[in-house]
DNA sequence: CTGTTAGCGCATTCAT
DNA sequence: ATGAATGCGCTAACAG
């Protein structure tokens, strides 16, 4: 049987519950397996749904029930694996609850114009993940009653997932310093934030947690900031050692994106690890690993996995707010 | 005057109606600036809102008007910015017809189920564009009624814009040809695409360009398949340079990702652009350039902006399909 | 210019 | 176990 409606559009439950022979109420029931329904009116529903290739129409389901069943994961990048993996581990556990992750990149103004609209989509779905984000200034006295949750951020307001980065910074710190030379040179290569309502001063808490680390300890950090990409720290670090001093090299870059640019023109400049310089970067992404980069482990996978446990949580009745600091943990490798 | 329903829910249409005097469809016509309103009443009605936090809901919006201004983008990867640039100028040309366009990273299994269930959010857009996916198998014999625009994959069924990439490896093929000297050994590093439904074979037509090139150029070609990663290339390079020869290596990488891995391996191994060995890839990625890959250029912000306008030409009534082929151009650097 | 009304497709009482 | 009726919040005729 084919369907019969030359309206050129999707059949409703209305058509099905016609088509079935029942109310659809009925239907309703069977489409969303709640309520009582005989076997056999299951089946014949079943059939109907089948051969129509009948779908529910998801915004007349939010709109009666009130409910999304979406969740925004909004990132400020999307050439970083970080937040793939993220991703990953968000939708992994966020599967059985049949919650659906869509996501929004917050990388130019367009992106920055809508998500301030509380128009926007992002505020039509059921909770919200702000992942390396800060929202001080942009909900100011009226904050939408959605639920926000915040990755790789602290904000007493919010349910947050985070690391101390000022911690990280000193961490590297003590590495470098432990292996210095007396004669060693100290940098730090990082990313220079954007100061819009958005920054979470991820990069700049671990730079100051390192600079001022290495004053309180009476050395000289020479800082270089780079393009958050893959090779910015390559520029970066070329561009801080125009002269070769012939001095040991002791250098955090704040985060394996950069740290993989400089260890690439280590190796170019024939620098050998711990011979010639040492480096130390933050995240312990799978690519640094192949490069044998020592870094600062941040517990990936498990920021999307609390954090979405967090989530499920709270629509199971908790009121109140959680904020969960991780533990790093110093990867010593070749560098 | 503060809102005064203990509902703790958000205002609607008709609490504003209500507040400022009017009818909601007046309301209506002021928050969609549609039909005549007087400025006065409008101006009421818009400090109503303002005081109120009014703010639409979207799902009410789309059931009634059967269109959600909203789109979607599916991408096979979040750590690589070629979609990162694809998105931007999406989201460039789209800005002006108000529409909102979301991310749906198709990268796990869970994203694959998701995606195959006629209920998913993504058919409750008005659009989707497929990026670097095929679309073969999914839809069968019910193809959705939403607009697919396929981009970076060619499919006489949608309309898509894409690049002739068995042409891409035979002009890589040239390339490599030219710079060669008769002790040259060629090789190939690419990325072994996923056999399921949604592979679009850019990689593999690449792969056949190149390798059909070098056969009837009587070349044999090493391949080593890598991880599409920052260095996957590194590695994939190292594995098939495990016996050095001293012979003149000749590589082409199928894409910049790939491509740079395999600079930072002959970089480290000491080995000189054009004196020990030639590279050239695929994108031209900004970090391309930094390190002097020779590459060929796709014309990745035009994929973006003409799916974009592909898109607002559909929505304008255009009802045949548009196939574009984009050109592709070499760019020699170092390599 | 403005208000009334009829759906949009579905979930959900409330009867039966 | 099942159907009829109500309402979710909004847009789009239709009247005035």
């Amino acid at each position: 049987m084919e369907t019969d409606h030359r309206k050129n559009s999707y059949p409703t439950i209305k058509d099905i519950a016609k088509l079935s022979n029942v109310g659809i109420a009925t239907v309703s029931r069977v489409i969303n397996n709640s309520g009582k329904v005989s076997e056999s009116t299951k089946k014949r529903v079943l059939e109907v749904i089948e051969e129509t290739g009948y779908s529910p129409n998801l915004n007349a389901r939010s709109l009666s029930s009130k409910k999304s069943y979406s969740l925004s994961y909004v990132v400020p990048d999307m050439g970083n694996s970080f937040y793939g993996i993220i991703y990953s581990s968000l939708e992994s556990t966020l599967i059985k609850s049949n919650y659906r992750t869509i996501v929004f990149p917050l990388i130019n103004d367009f992106d920055l114009q809508k998500i301030k609209q509380k128009t926007d989509l992002i505020y039509q779905t059921d909770g919200v993940f702000l992942t390396s984000l800060s929202v001080s200034k942009i909900f100011r006295s009226k904050i939408p009653h959605k639920k926000i949750i915040l990755i790789d951020t602290a904000d007493s307001r919010f349910d947050s997932v985070y690391i101390d980065n000022y911690k990280v910074g000193q961490m590297a710190g003590e590495y470098l310093l432990k292996n210095s030379r007396p004669d060693s040179l100290f940098y730090l290569v990082t990313f220079k934030e954007l100061e819009n309502e958005f920054t979470s001063n991820v990069f700049s808490k671990r730079d100051k947690g390192f600079t001022d680390f290495m004053k309180s300890h009476g050395k000289n950090v020479k800082i270089t900031y780079a393009d958050l990409m893959w090779n910015g720290g390559y520029e970066a670090m070329k561009k801080s050692l125009k002269r070769k001093t012939g001095n040991y090299i002791s250098v955090f870059s704040a985060c394996d994106m950069l740290g993989l640019g400089v260890k690439m023109f280590m190796d170019k400049k024939g620098l050998v690890p711990k011979k010639d310089y040492s480096l130390i970067s933050v995240d312990d992404l799978p690519q640094g690993e192949m490069s044998g980069l020592s870094t600062i482990k941040q517990p990936i996978e498990n920021f999307g996995k609390i954090a979405a446990e967090m989530f499920v949580s709270y629509s199971e009745g908790r009121k109140n707010l959680i904020h969960k600091e991780l533990k790093c943990k110093l990867i010593e490798r070749e560098t």
